[in-house]
DNA sequence: AGGTTATATAACGCATTAGTTATATATTCT
DNA sequence: AGAATATATAACTAATGCGTTATATAACCT
């Protein structure tokens, strides 16, 4: 069952706050309720019950039930769009980079018959 | 040369805006003016200016001086540091699922001499 | 039924963001 | 010097984000 990919900026939003970033990171432990999420955070529970609805809507975390428990459980699906956007844009940069230095020893050695420019 | 961890929000913020990922892919294919940046979007230039405010403190781009020109140039360090926090998170979950996996294939094969729990 | 526990929602305050227009600052061109 | 160009900054508005406290909802336990 595969949900609709979440998208990016959804994706980037949820990553850029850190107290975000630490619930993932015990996430990565295992299934945990929001009262576990909240323990760590000197912070209320209503503002880790609204951590939890921005990770949710990124789909980085799904929510079961468990009786009057709602275990939060961490996916990776959005993780992998969004680490796949950045390895694709590093890779063009990189590419880029490459084509400059290449333009730039040819102009260093002396324009050549077989030199595009010019 | 390691830069604090703090960063990765600035990075994820910066990310967050489709504006300003829009602005990185154009970077990508090299250096740019603001005019050039700001030509494509339907947004004033100093909108564009602010974005690359964010993108320059996140140290995604870097500008340079050219006459009255401030060419930016896009960096790939600090996507460097967020795609790998989210590598070792994703492996970290995954080992999670792992770990769990083994331990459900325990409790329905019944539990052995060798078995850890109980 | 009544009390406790787990979580969600409402209403609010304050800071930040993303855009705007108008203007300032450099730099280049004539 | 004066006009034009490239960019930055200021002042403003509207929307959003992150936290709070108080309260509602739902499930569990005697």
């Amino acid at each position: 069952m595969q949900m609709p990919p979440a998208d990016l900026d959804a994706t980037f939003i949820a990553l850029a706050d850190p107290t975000r970033r630490a619930i993932l990171a015990r996430l990565a432990a295992g299934e945990a309720t929001v009262m576990d999420l909240a323990a760590p955070f000197a912070m209320s529970q209503p503002a880790i019950s609204k951590h939890l609805k921005v990770l949710e809507h990124a789909g980085l975390v799904t929510r079961s039930r468990d009786g009057q428990k709602r275990p939060v459980r961490a996916q990776t699906e959005p993780l992998k769009a969004a680490t796949s956007w950045m390895e694709d844009y590093v890779r063009a940069l990189e590419a880029s980079y490459q084509r400059l230095d290449g333009l730039l020893e040819e102009l260093q050695a002396g324009p050549t018959s077989t030199d595009p420019v010019n």
